[in-house]
RNA sequence: GCCCCAUUCGUCUAGUGGCCCAGGACGUGGCCCUCUCAAGGCCAAAACAGCGGUUCGAGUCCGCUAUGGGGCACCA
C-alpha cells in the first residue's frame, strides 16, 4: 500500500471544463503536489457520440490558466501513455477478452430494442437473458455475425465493500449491481472498463473523484478483483450544488442563486467575467475543504504544504458566488501594479477605450478598491478614456437645485479651474469647498453635480484626485458641456 | 420505485466525547470615516434537523424518522 502516489484527472472531451470538474482537479493536483507525488491528465473520449473537437485545447487552457501543471498527459506525453483512451482501443478489448476467456463475462447479443421494451416494462439493469444462452443459441449468434457487447458477471449474491477515505466503507448487496456492459458493440469500452484499466496501467494510486460516483465504487471494486488487480485507494469528494438548492451544479448549464442572478457553471465563463485564476482557486479549495486556523485566504504555496484528505467535509455544498466576488476583490486589492494595469487595460481595450497606459497607472489607486472583477474597471474608470461624457440633465441637477442654480454653480466652477494656481487635490478641494460655502451649497449638492458633470455618472472615484489625473483642460471642456446641456434643453 | 451518500448560523465552514450557553468567513443590519460609491475600523443579529439510545458527560458515538443530494444507459 506504500506506492508512490501517482493520481489523475480525467475528463471527458464534451465541452469546456466545468467548475465541478475543475475542483475535482485541483484536488487531485494539490493531493499530488502536497505528497511530492504524480498528476496525470487522461483524456476519457470512448463516446465517440458526445466528442466535441477543441474540447482538449480547451480543458488544457484551461487547467494551464489556473496553473494547474500536469506531470503525464496530453502535450507532455509520459511513460504510461497513450493518454487519450480512444488511441487505447486494443489494450480494453484485449483485457474485455480475456474476461470473457475466464468466463467472467460474456458476449451480449441483445439489441436496443430489446433493452428498450425491458427498462420501460420496469425491469431495473440487465435480466441476465445472454448470461444463460445455450452453448447453441451463442454459436447460432456468432454464425449470423450478429453484433454484441460484452458484459460483465456481476456475483448475485453476497456483499462488496468499497473503503472510501472519507467517508468509511461503503456496502452494497450484489443482487443491486448489474451486468454492466464493457466493451460497446462499436469496440470502444465504457467508461468503467477503460477507466480500471487505465488507473491500473497507469499506476494510479489514489482516485479522487467527485461524489457522483459513489454508485460505481462497488461495481470497479468487483472488476479489479475479477482481474486480479489491486484497487487504487479512492476518495469521493463532495459535490457542489447550484445555489438554489435544486440538483448540483455540476452539470447545469446554468446555475440561479435565490435572486435570480445567473452562475457561471464553465471556467471559461469565469475568466470572461472578469475572475482571477489565483481567486477561483483559493474559492474552490474552500469549498469542501478548510485551510484551518480560521483563514480564508492563503496563497497555493501554503495549501500545498497544508493539503490532505483528512480534511476534507463529505458533504456537499451550495456554490457560495458572494464569496468568491469578495474574494476576487481581495486578490485584485493585492495584487502586483504592473500586472493588474495589463489585465485591467485588456478589459478596457476589448470594450473599446482607447487606453492610456500611464494614466492607467496614475488612477489605478482610486479605482483599486472599487474593482470586484476585472470588468467593473469599465464602469469605474472608462469615463477617463473618452473624449466626452454624456451626462442627463436629470442627474446633473442635484437635490432641491434648479437649472439655474446649477448653471451658476458650474460658471463659477469653470471659473476656479480655469484660473487656480494649484491644481492639486489638495489644492481644488480647499478652492472647491470654499466656493461650495459661498454659493450656499452642500458639498453633497456641488461635488454631486461637478461629479456627473465631469463622469456622466453618479457614482466614480473621488473627485479631486479624478480632476487631476482628467486634467485642466478635460475638466473645462466637461464642465462647458454641461453648461451647453442646460442651455440647450428646453425646461 | 430500488440502492447509496450526506445533514452545524441565510451561505461556505471550524469542531474527531468534557476546552462549545458552538469559533471564523461571506452576506445582512448598525455605528465610525466620508464629496458619491467602495475599501478600512468597530459592533450586532444569526446554527448543532427531530426523536430515542450509549455515556458521569454528546454538535461529536449508535438507531429510527425527516430533509437534501447522487445513482440505477452500448454517457462519463
Amino acid at each position: 500500500m506504500d506506492h508512490p502516489v501517482r493520481v489523475r484527472f480525467a475528463p471527458s472531451p464534451t465541452g469546456p471544463l466545468h467548475i465541478g470538474g475543475v475542483r475535482t482537479a485541483l484536488f487531485n493536483w494539490l493531493y499530488a503536489r502536497h505528497t511530492g507525488g504524480k498528476f496525470i491528465l487522461r483524456i476519457e473520449d470512448t463516446d465517440q457520440a458526445r466528442y466535441v473537437p477543441g474540447s482538449i485545447e480547451l480543458i488544457t487552457d484551461g487547467l494551464r490558466w489556473l496553473g494547474l501543471d500536469w506531470d503525464e498527459g496530453p502535450e507532455v506525453g509520459g511513460e504510461y501513455g497513450p493518454y487519450i483512451q480512444s488511441e487505447r482501443t486494443a489494450l480494453y478489448r484485449q483485457w474485455a477478452d480475456w474476461l470473457v476467456d475466464q468466463g467472467k463475462a460474456y458476449r451480449c447479443y441483445c439489441t436496443s430494442e430489446r433493452l428498450d421494451n425491458l427498462r420501460k416494462s420496469g425491469v431495473q439493469g440487465y435480466d441476465l437473458h445472454c448470461r444463460t444462452l445455450s452453448t447453441e443459441d451463442r454459436a447460432a449468434h456468432e454464425a449470423n455475425g450478429d453484433s454484441y457487447v460484452i458484459r460483465f458477471k456481476m456475483p448475485l449474491d453476497g456483499q462488496t465493500t468499497v473503503h472510501d477515505l472519507i467517508r468509511g466503507d461503503i456496502t452494497v448487496e450484489n443482487s443491486t449491481l448489474t451486468d454492466l456492459v464493457l466493451l460497446k458493440s462499436d469496440g470502444f469500452p465504457t467508461y468503467h472498463l477503460a477507466n480500471v484499466v487505465d488507473d491500473h496501467f497507469m499506476e494510479i494510486s489514489h482516485i479522487l473523484r467527485a461524489e457522483e460516483w459513489i454508485p460505481t465504487a462497488p461495481v470497479h471494486r468487483q472488476l479489479y478483483d475479477a482481474f486480479g488487480w489491486e484497487m487504487p485507494a479512492i476518495a469521493h469528494l463532495p459535490v457542489i450544488l447550484n445555489p438554489n438548492g435544486r440538483g448540483k451544479l455540476s452539470k447545469r448549464t446554468v446555475g440561479f442563486t435565490e435572486d435570480g442572478r445567473s452562475v457561471p457553471v464553465r471556467l471559461n465563463e469565469f475568466r470572461e467575467a472578469g475572475y482571477l485564476p489565483e481567486a477561483i482557486v483559493n474559492f474552490l479549495t474552500n469549498i469542501g475543504w478548510s485551510f484551518g486556523e480560521d483563514r480564508e485566504v492563503f496563497s497555493v504555496a501554503e495549501t500545498i504544504e497544508r493539503f490532505d484528505l483528512s480534511r476534507i467535509n463529505p458533504a456537499g455544498g451550495k456554490f457560495p458566488l458572494e464569496k468568491l466576488d469578495w474574494l476576487n476583490g481581495v486578490y485584485v486589492r493585492e495584487m502586483a501594479t504592473d500586472k493588474l494595469v495589463a489585465l485591467l487595460g485588456e478589459r478596457l481595450a476589448a470594450a473599446g477605450y482607447r487606453v492610456d497606459q500611464a494614466k492607467l497607472v496614475e488612477l489605478l489607486p482610486l479605482i483599486r478598491p472599487r474593482v470586484q472583477r476585472l470588468d467593473d474597471v469599465i464602469e469605474k474608470a472608462g469615463f477617463f478614456f473618452v473624449d466626452a461624457v454624456h451626462p442627463t440633465l436629470n442627474d446633473l441637477i442635484q437635490k432641491q437645485m434648479d437649472a439655474a442654480d446649477t448653471q451658476r454653480a458650474l460658471q463659477e466652477a469653470y471659473d476656479l479651474v480655469a484660473g487656480t494656481d494649484d491644481f492639486s487635490a489638495e489644492g481644488l478641494e480647499v478652492a472647491l469647498r470654499t466656493l461650495s460655502d459661498e454659493l450656499g451649497l452642500k458639498t453633497s449638492q456641488f461635488f454631486g453635480l461637478l461629479r456627473v458633470a465631469l463622469t456622466a455618472q453618479q457614482v466614480a472615484p473621488p473627485l479631486f484626485e479624478t480632476m487631476v489625473i482628467l486634467g485642466r483642460e478635460a475638466c473645462l471642456a466637461r464642465i462647458q458641456a454641461a453648461q451647453a446641456l442646460l442651455v440647450d434643453t428646453p425646461v
